[in-house]
DNA sequence: ATACAAAATGACAGCGCTAACATTTGTCAA
DNA sequence: TTGACAAATGTTAGCGCTGTCATTTTGTAT
């Protein structure tokens, strides 16, 4: 029923190597033997066997994408940057969840790796130790993303979560916040260095509180924002601005603070991460910073495209940069 | 430097084909080699080929994904379902992202066939002539995930869209607003049969305006909902509910509505679709049709891997429902 | 017309694995 | 002990493609 190669190859009176040279090296190939060709794998609908080839080649057209999560709003904006600029291209995008989990990227990693992929898109700067030295020895090229840090494996896009919740921090104190609190839900590496951001910076203006400090390792959800910020309210009442690790427990903060009637931003401020589209219209407009997730999907996907396909130069390691976005929600009264 | 089947039997002492059977059938060999062949795996860090075996076997374990949106909420729960449930067996998530065309989702069918997966799923009932035809004729299980309908190409899980919507309405009208709007974005099938539903039921309440329907092709966004919102308000002023097309653009009419100081649920009521976790901590609550997004990824692949490992009855269509959520949002005082 | 290089095409082998059949080994009853 | 049968293991071939090298064809300069 389907045709391979040398059916191809048969029926347009030329050897099955030809009808590979056709589709893989046209240039090789002359005019007139190309067209007929062409006309033969048309006419029989004839789809090269990504397996055969593979094993021939001894490489895939594979590029493995290991997200932590597949619900979080960052991931899937990150997502859809990697599958649009993919769209086009010879690469095929195969996606992994490793769930937060080390060792199931791990895992994820040895599955991608044991298919020969053309390279290998993760997320972020720390893996296992094992993890680690797959990658070191991968016969693969690899972006990682997210984050910017030293020593890639190979090349990197991303931006500096501790400087952008340093910037975030220091918009509070600016608009003369005096305890400022945060709230974080699931602390993986990157959560971990924006909390360490503010309190680095709260503690040199002598406003660092641990009680202002509150965390869970479940998962962020907007009902959460709501718990973590009644459970700050009630442990430290006088909390005037609260930092959010992420935009949905800032809305979660928004609705909490509205519930109880406090007014923001004079009573109390609040700030989130990463600008989701809807930060801009919520009543008020919630302060946040913009982090390029999309942007980080898509040159992530072109640094790959052009490191495999050896077309121009090779910036290795981007810093896609961060934007605060002040709004309603920290824009206090002068007091 | 990377081992294969024949160093495994080398250093084993047996022949290749044993090493194959004892990691693929194990049963088939006996206890005492089966042993001394792990052994050898272990210590060589042997992994298979999945490329070598899929072009012998003729089928790979790839389970092709095809959704119409990774950013969608929606999906990235179903999908979430899906990479859950699939974890821990042998099958091999690949993603593919159509963005709501037809012609993209044929091109990653064919695709995705061109690679002999175990099994496709897909979103929706209705595909390209040329794509029902190649998912007719393909050797692999199929999943259609979403709706309900009439003749599946072989499993199907989902629920109607259209009776969800039906039941919104009537929700609207029994709380007693008497002017109903709807909005919606990006009109796909599923959209347009939840219109369809809310157009009957008010039609056979003679409370049917086609004024107040306002609709967009642009993707659904939280900020589409309030500009969806203000265009229908700018249309028919007198409107007095507004049943949204999905969650996004409900929570824009939330605060849309909040802006212009509009009671929500006197002056109007918000109703949503979908059920998003945020839907019950919004400032009112805002009333939606809860859809089991996670349930039916979950399902989707636990039937995908009992039709696939003939485990299990095959159920082929499951339905599974919706509910009606009534929060504040609709909650209208009696008048 | 001849020589020669370059372009086009082909023959062959092999990538790593497994299905199908063939052979050996083990087990048990007569 | 022998034969019959089952269990365990092995041999062979081939899945569809492409790299390498060999061969043929074409184009060009003399």
């Amino acid at each position: 029923m389907k045709a391979n190669l040398s059916d191809v190859a048969k029926e347009a009176g030329v050897s099955a190597i030809t009808v590979s040279r056709a589709l893989r090296h046209p240039d090789k190939v002359s005019k007139k033997t190309l067209d007929k060709i062409m006309s033969v794998v048309d006419r029989l609908g004839y789809i090269p066997d990504p397996a055969a080839r593979a094993l021939a080649v001894g490489k895939t057209n594979v590029i493995g994408v290991v997200v932590p999560s597949v619900t979080n709003n960052v991931f899937s904006d990150v997502m859809r940057g990697i599958f649009e600029t993919s769209e086009g291209t010879k690469w095929q995008i195969q996606l992994g969840n490793s769930r937060y989990s080390p060792l199931e990227e791990e895992r994820l990693v040895r599955t991608f790796l044991s298919q020969k992929p053309a390279g290998l898109i993760l997320s972020g700067l720390e893996q296992s130790d094992a993890t680690s030295k797959l990658l070191m020895n991968a016969d693969c090229r690899i972006v990682q993303i997210m984050e910017c840090g030293p020593a890639p494996y190979d090349m990197m896009i991303g931006f500096s979560h501790i400087e952008a919740s340093r910037v975030a921090t220091r918009h509070l104190l600016d608009r003369g916040y005096k305890k400022p609190g945060y709230i974080a839900a699931r602390l993986d590496p990157r959560s971990q260095r924006r909390l360490q951001g503010f309190e680095e910076v709260t503690t040199a203006a002598e406003l660092y509180d641990r009680a202002r400090i509150v965390t869970t390792p479940r998962p962020s959800t907007v009902t959460l924002g709501c718990e973590l910020t009644a459970d700050l309210l009630s442990k430290a009442p006088d909390t005037d601005a609260i930092l959010c690790n992420n935009d949905d427990l800032a809305l979660g903060a928004l609705f909490e603070c509205q519930r109880r009637g406090l007014n923001i931003p004079n009573e109390i401020g609040i700030c989130g991460f990463n600008d989701l589209e809807m930060m801009a219209v919520a009543n008020p407009g919630i302060s946040s910073v913009h982090t390029h997730r999309l942007q980080i999907g898509q040159q992530a996907m072109s640094m790959m495209d052009a490191a495999l396909t050896g077309s121009g130069p090779d910036p290795s390691v981007i810093d896609v940069g961060f934007d605060m976005i002040a709004r309603q929600s920290t824009n206090r009264a002068a007091r």
